[in-house]
DNA sequence: AGCCAGGACGGAT
DNA sequence: ATCCGTCCTGGC
């Protein structure tokens, strides 16, 4: 089968757009988060406080995307957002790429709610107060965050970021601005046009037939995200679950990071030690028990109390991010 | 060398 | 409904 050649795409910068959050907002752990294995699709400058990322605007603009504190450029909460793109946007893409960086980012969101939620646990609002105003990020579509579960599931962030690197460097576009040398990602018709066996190059293993399924799905059904936005919460999972390779973990991931469910919370090992360890002082208790008392302690925002512990944690032992040269284990 | 961890599937019960 | 062998790769 044909595999796109190799090519790099150059941007100029052509817009600058003003995201407005809902106070109090956290620029820096909203759009990075430290638990998050590296890829080649972001990339955060310590020096500039900026955050570089991707987009493919509706399937084949591509943009490179610069985003800085808000508040530090004009004194208000939200995201400065500026735009590359190898050819002029108009009014239409703008507006387009202003609603996915606002859901994406859930600038639009009252985070008071889950706060006032949880108000009475005092060893959740320390946390709380280091990380105050972050929100659940999700830059990917459904497609994107599908492909990553997948990646993710049964084996270690190590081999996680193997996985991503090479089928972003195989099928991504390589685009170059600002200064920073970064991939978008892939979409369906790139995985279809190559074949399982070129997958399994790419060291993705038995998940090849799994990332050709999603991509065939995608491809008749493109608008799949969308309408599991409009379902009731059992509906969308169970569609996702129709998926050939998705299942209960990755549906999970996909209900809690893309349609932004703060009840959801996925388990695999790594999490499971994480709050085995929070809850009850060791990491062996079985997972029944370890999501009973996320459920009893944190009710509907289970998911998002979740997120600020695994955060704050990485936050405050940033050795952690060993787990790129090691494995799940703590 | 052989064995194990890590989600999901599919067949057996 | 629950259990179990299998799929892969890398690390021990």
């Amino acid at each position: 089968m044909i595999e796109r050649i190799a090519s790099t795409i150059e941007l100029n910068k052509t817009n600058e757009l003003s995201l407005p959050a809902i106070p109090p907002f956290n620029f820096k752990y909203t759009v990075y988060k430290p638990s998050h294995f590296p890829t080649r699709l972001e990339e955060s400058d310590e020096a500039s406080e900026a955050f570089y990322r991707t987009y493919r605007l509706n399937e084949d603009k591509i943009l490179g995307l610069k985003m800085s504190d808000l508040e530090k450029k004009q004194g208000e909460s939200g995201i400065f957002l500026e735009v590359y793109s190898a050819n002029e946007l108009d009014r239409k893409d703008l507006g387009y790429l202003e609603n996915h960086v606002n859901g994406a980012y859930g600038l639009k969101e009252d985070i008071n709610e889950f706060y006032e939620y949880v108000k009475s646990d005092e060893e959740l609002n320390v946390i709380i107060d280091n990380l105050r105003g972050m929100r659940n990020s999700c830059f990917e579509t459904l497609f994107e965050i599908l492909n990553i579960s997948s990646i993710l599931q049964n084996t270690t962030v190590k081999r996680s970021e193997q996985m991503m690197k090479n089928m972003l460097s195989s099928f991504g576009e390589r685009v170059i601005y600002d200064g920073k040398e970064l991939y978008t990602f892939y979409t369906p018709e790139d995985i279809l046009n190559s074949s399982e066996e070129r997958l399994r190059e790419l060291k993705v293993g038995y998940r090849a037939k799994f990332l050709m399924e999603i991509a065939r799905r995608f491809l008749q059904n493109p608008d799949l995200g969308e309408k599991l936005k409009t379902m009731n919460f059992e509906d969308a999972k169970e569609t996702l679950m129709e998926i050939k390779g998705v299942g209960p973990y990755s549906a999970r991931i996909a209900l809690f990071q893309y349609l932004r469910r703060p009840h959801e919370i996925n388990f695999d090992s790594w999490k499971r030690k994480i709050f085995s360890k929070f809850f009850f002082g060791n990491e062996g208790e079985v997972v029944e028990k370890v999501e009973k008392e996320v459920r009893e302690r944190w009710g509907n925002y289970g998911g998002y109390a979740g997120l600020y512990v695994i955060e704050d944690l990485y936050v405050k032992n940033p050795e952690l991010q060993y787990w790129r040269k090691d494995n799940k284990k703590i």
